[in-house]
DNA sequence: CAATAATTTCAGTCTTAACAGAAATATCAG
DNA sequence: CTGATATTTCTGTTAAGACTGAAATTATTG
């Protein structure tokens, strides 16, 4: 897509969608905000490839019509799953590709050579991590973040 | 601030001093990366705010020289922190003085204002969790990860 | 207290991305 | 197939904010 979906006509629209009691074509969302209906379109387009958003159809009317997603533990996931492709996988990729380079590199000093693979190790731990966790169903992961509440209550404040 | 700490400027600065193996003075960075000294003097102001660099100095040089925070976890923390401070806790500002309008006006359906309350309380809860995990001290976490991909493998990939 | 070096502030320029409106395309009813 | 309606694509405009260079400020040293 071409436009962030935190852009503010993205942003007010997915609000939008989110707050309306059903499906709205993209002619009313463009007059209910006041942005053009050609922005809508595109806002519309890249809220969906996030997957926030999704057509439906009314019937009797031909026109496209548009709802966000409601539960808002999948909007979450949605945007952090969303996010990860798009903005972590792109930089390990980098990452991996400048510690070949820097290995074939004898101008890289040692020094930058370490700090450049341990900022690689450290995103591939959490990745690894949260795509492990990711798979549990919501049950399973409010049950642990409670018990990590818990865990917290219980050790207190020791060491820093 | 008036500068984002992703701005280019500002993330190649911070790159940069997470290579160096020493302390930098800011001309030092601006011949390096060629970019303005005036810049690299605003970034560097936003990079300290977001407690990302602090200054040093180096005996014999009353320059200012900057150094990186080197710990990835702390970085992660710390990005983390600034980030919860400058747009969730305002959201949730904002979003509780929707709930509060949305009262005292007879005008706005029930769905909505029980929509608007629904995404307060899950931001509210979520916030909860995550300060009552941040006061743990690193090696508590980094365990309480390693339990969580361990439940993972065990409960393995029953519902969704 | 000058003189110099370092840093910051400011005003204008430049870049980028969001946007509006028009034109083009696709969809559907008759 | 034709006309009408819905939707997308395209192009130029606008607005936001990042950047530069110069001027102002602050700190330092002799």
């Amino acid at each position: 897509g071409d436009r962030a979906v935190g852009a503010p006509a993205g942003a007010q629209i997915h609000a939008l969608l989110y707050l309306a009691p059903r499906p709205l074509p993209a002619e009313d969302i463009a007059e209910t905000l006041s942005i053009a209906r050609s922005n809508v379109s595109t806002s519309l387009k890249e809220l969906q490839a996030w997957g926030l958003v999704r057509v439906t159809h009314i019937l009797g009317d031909r026109r496209d019509h548009f709802e966000s997603l409601h539960d808002t533990w999948q909007m979450l996931t949605t945007i952090v799953e969303e996010r990860k492709r798009r903005e972590i996988d792109p930089t390990l990729t980098m990452l991996r590709q400048c510690v070949l380079d820097a290995e074939n590199d004898s101008e890289t000093p040692q020094v930058v050579k370490d700090r450049i693979a341990n900022m690689l190790g450290f995103m591939e731990r959490l990745t690894r991590w949260y795509e492990q966790v990711r798979g549990l169903p919501k049950a399973t992961l409010v049950g642990l973040m409670q018990m990590g509440a818990k865990v917290s209550r219980v050790l207190g404040k020791k060491a820093a």
